[in-house]
RNA sequence: GGUGGGGUUCCCGAGCGGUCAAAGGGAACAGACUGUAAAUCUGUCGGCAAUGCCUUCGGAGGUUCAAAUCCUCCCCCCACCA
């Protein structure tokens, strides 16, 4: 157990909390010995994404720093849905939805946070939620609830005052999250909600709960809403949320997303998104123009790293270097990453996108806006040929000019052929044998 | 339950019988410039075997040579009133 470093100034220092209750009395509470703390994900889909990452990473801190994090699966509210923040009703789940995603997650979770030997837990709330009985909740928790001050919430306002409005289903979501604080606290000594800015008025109703129903004091934090230099929210692509299943975003995707961090972000999110010690993300501050492509460069080899593994994560950083030529990162460049320095033993395992054609395709010529759109490239054969017209097609690195462009079999190498979308879309395609004769060789 | 206002292409939002695949903005994509950055400028932005054809404006019918635009019924949302 790290004792040197207090877990409240590594989350200041690092740029994770945006707000806290009781500064002095937490500050204090979290040094004076192992505490537990908890946060709640909604299992609304199978997978976490980017924008599930801070909290994870406060978890993670939590552990570093010697403390005990529970994750709360929302296994019980997953199925009513949170308003906080959100212009629209939240689908409702099923139950064997949320029961499939809670396992999927809980995977995800586990390569952050060490669960072994309950150094942290893992929580559904479907089991006290479920069986809960409106009559005696509503006696023993609700009384405590004053709609007056709830309805006065910023977390609700948005929704009172939108065309939406607010089901009463959602309204109630707030008395739940409370009650999963007070049975966090009851059955693990849980005193500490940590959670999205959006999340403040659930964790205060969460710890007045627990002051009235225990006569005992809990605290919070809400962590800052991370947004790109350019303000939008993290991990939304062209292609969706960026995830952190391999099967959703793969890890040559998943580096990608971050080694096009803008320049102005890459310290905060090393900060955020990585361990490195913070006396070495301060040099990035030292860096310049291109030289900062070195630091995205270890932001995206150490994010990768976490999520995919080590193997996952060199195999993308060599993908990105053979496709966009990238420098290594230097030795003294922030060295305590694990981040490969040198250019290593040329593997040809490649973690850039790859189809497999069958010979018989390509044999009489296939048109390239084809191609492009069987690959994914193009999301329409129109839009193939609007790229190839405007110029951002390239084939084995070769722009094509003419929309007819036919591709042949000439154009495959021991690689296959390599097409290329825009400045930053990769595609690999390899030649497979026809089923029925296959006999040649 | 009453009255009024709405549901339009990824999002916001115009259109209110033909000239509408549907203004404008945002997002996105491509090009130029670059550093796989930002900003900027330019172009594109429903689908297709493409000077044409098909699908789209909450749903189902109807009127019309012609409907996102008019009529009928239905579904959903909002506001005020009860």
């Amino acid at each position: 157990m790290c004792t040197m470093a207090h877990v409240l100034e590594i989350l200041e220092e690092r740029g994770f909390v945006e707000a806290k209750t009781h500064e002095r009395e937490l500050y204090d509470w979290l040094g004076s010995g192992q505490r537990t703390c908890y946060v709640g994900f909604d299992p609304t889909a199978p997978s976490l994404h980017i924008g599930h990452l801070i909290p994870v990473m406060a978890l993670a801190h939590m552990q570093r720093c010697g403390h005990r994090p529970i994750a709360l699966v929302g296994g019980g509210t997953g199925l009513v849905g949170d308003p906080s923040g959100k212009t629209e009703m939240r689908q409702i789940l099923t139950a064997e939805t949320v029961r499939a995603n809670a396992d999927a997650i809980k995977a995800q979770l586990a390569r952050f946070i060490c669960f072994d030997e309950d150094r942290a837990l893992l929580r559904n709330n479907a089991d006290w939620l479920v069986s809960l009985g409106y009559i005696e909740f509503l006696r023993d928790i609700g009384r405590h609830f004053s709609v007056n001050r709830m309805i006065k919430a910023e977390s609700y306002r948005m929704r009172l005052d939108s065309d939406e409005g607010l089901s009463f289903i959602e309204f109630n979501y707030m008395l739940l999250q409370a009650y999963d604080f007070l049975e966090l606290f009851r059955r693990c000594d849980c005193r500490l909600q940590m959670g999205g800015s959006d999340q403040w008025g659930n964790i205060v109703a969460g710890i007045e709960l627990v002051r009235k129903v225990c006569q005992q004091q809990a605290f919070g934090i809400t962590f800052q809403l991370i947004t790109t230099a350019s303000g939008a929210k993290m991990g939304k692509t062209a292609a969706g949320a960026v995830w952190l299943d391999a099967d959703r975003t793969s890890p040559y995707e998943y580096y990608q997303y971050w080694v096009n961090s803008a320049d102005a972000d890459v310290a905060r999110f090393l900060a955020l998104y990585t361990f490195l010690p913070m006396d070495e993300i301060r040099q990035v501050a030292e860096l310049r123009d291109a030289d900062l492509n070195l630091a995205k460069t270890v932001l995206a080899f150490e994010t990768t790293q976490i999520v995919h593994g080590r193997q996952a994560a060199v195999e993308a950083m060599k993908a990105a270097r053979r496709m966009f030529g990238a420098r290594p990162v230097p030795a003294d460049l922030m060295p305590s990453s694990t981040v490969p320095r040198h250019d290593g033993g040329q593997r040809e395992e490649d973690v850039v996108p790859c189809t497999e054609l069958e010979v018989d395709l390509v044999a009489e010529g296939l048109p390239l806006f084809k191609l492009l759109q069987a690959t994914g490239l193009s999301a329409s054969g129109g839009a193939a040929r609007r790229l190839i017209s405007q110029g951002g097609a390239y084939v084995n690195g070769q722009r094509v000019d003419s929309p007819q462009r036919v591709v042949t079999m000439d154009d495959f190498g021991n690689d296959g052929l390599l097409l290329r979308a825009g400045k930053k879309h990769f595609h690999r395609v390899r030649l497979k044998k026809t089923q029925g004769h296959a006999k040649e060789d």
